[in-house]
DNA sequence: AATGAATGAGAGTTCATTCAT
DNA sequence: TATGAATGAACTCTCATTCAT
């Protein structure tokens, strides 16, 4: 799955086409299957029953339950940092390109809800994939944090406190509006006042 | 447990001081041993066993594992909140009891790691507990912002998306430097920040 | 099940006499499961259902498939010596002390068969089992044959190699006749010819 | 494998050279991992990647795993009774052509240390094999212990008991000192109460 | 002649829950 | 009020075997 490298199956090998489509298919049942009723409740059988294959079938591209588990939170996480970027760079300004990251990472937990759900469960199921997810997620925007207040684009603020807070305030509302409430979009009220919080916490003026 | 309600056992019938003990006993166990390896790898065996109470005797107290799960959260938040009132109620201004108040939840959820972990879980073993924490602990949150705007004490903002988001910097930020760091107090850079944030967040003047 | 010593749980709490007898029950359950069908066909539901348990309750007894199995060769191997012990101490001369231990393991074999099968099973299934059994075995055995010697009762033989090949002896006049033949007793001719290499491997003259 | 036959794959078609060839590397495969790791722990892919084919290769040469075991059984008992007799061939007496027997059989088993562990296994796994390699080992030294007491080359013993007598000395001698011990050669007092033992089986005067 | 992905039955084991004492 | 032996369903994982290529 990690770009540019061979995905191989358990015995080191290789994946045929054929191969690498079971291969999916399962990584994609599991974001369902993990994301609907959970780890613990979604059994290897049900992940595999989702994918169309049979039982055995799951033991020939993933070690355990956990180790699709863990492949999954890395897959989610490549991908919705790659939509967040990709929604940031779409940014006039540097108010607007976090306001567009932010409605990127809502789209795609609106597109995912397991990854708020899978990422929850990580707390147990895989502590490393835990910290493994948030540090990938905050290291980009820490160091672009840095970056604008050295050159005085945005407030002297502490990078990393920053980066942790807005973190909490997306999951948060996320939780709250996407998951809870009717998905995407957000209310006004709430996207404007959003949009209040991050200019002040960034110290930048609203257009 | 909640407060002036007769305790009783799972027949119904009202709890003897001796009875009182060994449920207080079992609902302590229950966060220390859900706090360290979670809902799903802590049976009701090493649930009754650390209260010092054969496996029987639990349900003589609980209808079920899920049954304590919920009344252990039930139990933290209550006492959380209570917590966090105590220490906001004690601020001169309005930013130093919203100070006081998070430094309060901190402290809280460094004695009672198991909160953090025990909610996390519980977006899979009891969802409806999830809803149950977030909502009482945001209620009255919302409604003294709401009298604040109202009182111009505070910014013209939305209650109930700045109490999401001042919710997900407490939890984004406990998780960071409570839990994965060395526990309380918090880095002083850390505190300024927030101070810096909440500030802005409320458009109260830093004194 | 070692004489004297608290049978335990696999909590290690002593166990009642209800689970000493289930516990006994497995015990036995597995000399005929083990014996009829060996350790891989015998599947521990199998060895519950004979012992008249549920399969949960194989657990409390013993930690895995494994540790029945080795259980089960201390106690078989505790009650051959016993009994072997018990018959050769019945004779009037060293060469019917020989015989009568012969005839007494025999018997044993004879009406445990699961001995001969269980200890061939022990190659793969617990080296560890498998030396523990010959080497108790031959140990008083060898210990005996020495002082023989060394009192000049017997022949100058080496005490190991002949105890070695006395219980070769055994072990494949054992499985020829009483396994594969009628079971006890032998014919004539056999016993006949094994008192004569008995008597000649001893260097004692028959009566 | 049978001299002399020719052998064919499991559609009865006979085998190509490269047919054989794989066919042998097959059956080496299975003796080298049956040896090491028993049958039941022995998959048929590891037996195919021993053998350096695919796992379904495996089939065009064998019906079933229990196949290629009872095989393998046939084959080595070929190989050991050659082997014995070849060594038996050239003594210049009864009891030198008996001890050289012994020694061409302990030399195998130190050579192919699956023998004796697959014959072990064979209780279970292949009774009807376990049966085949005893008779196919005893009828011929049982045959030839009866010629040499008519002639009155050794004394009036039974030669089926005196045969399965000396099988399990060589079992048994062969496990402790061969298996467990240090391999070739026996340690000399081993050796010389061996040559005893055989002598005064046989009644035969050793030189 | 050879491949290797797929199958599915069955293994050992755990654990929430019950109930006779 | 407390016990702990017993239950049995459900779990994860393995592997002999098949078959389309």
């Amino acid at each position: 799955m990690t770009d540019g490298v061979v995905v191989t199956n358990v015995d080191g090998r290789p994946l045929s086409r054929r191969g690498l489509d079971t291969r999916r298919r399962l990584l994609d049942a599991a974001e369902v299957v993990f994301g609907r009723v959970g780890y613990h409740d979604a059994s290897v059988v049900k992940l595999a029953e989702h994918a169309g294959v049979a039982a055995g079938t799951f033991y020939l591209y993933f070690d355990s339950k956990k180790a699709i588990f863990d492949e999954l939170v890395r897959d989610l996480n490549r991908r919705v940092r790659h939509a967040m970027k990709e929604g940031s760079s779409k940014g006039a300004s540097r108010l607007q390109s976090e306001l567009l990251g932010f409605e990127a990472y809502f789209r795609f937990t609106s597109e995912h809800p397991a990854l708020y759900r899978i990422i929850r469960q990580a707390e147990f199921v895989s502590p490393e994939m835990l910290r493994y997810h948030y540090d990938r997620l905050s290291e980009g925007y820490i160091e672009a944090l840095g970056s604008a207040v050295e050159s005085g684009e945005i407030g002297r603020l502490d990078p990393e406190t920053a980066t942790f807070a807005l973190m909490g305030i997306g999951e948060m509302i996320g939780m709250r509006w996407i998951l809870w409430g009717d998905g995407m979009p957000l209310p006004a009220r709430v996207l404007a006042e959003l949009e209040r919080m991050i200019g002040c916490i960034l110290e930048v003026e609203a257009e």
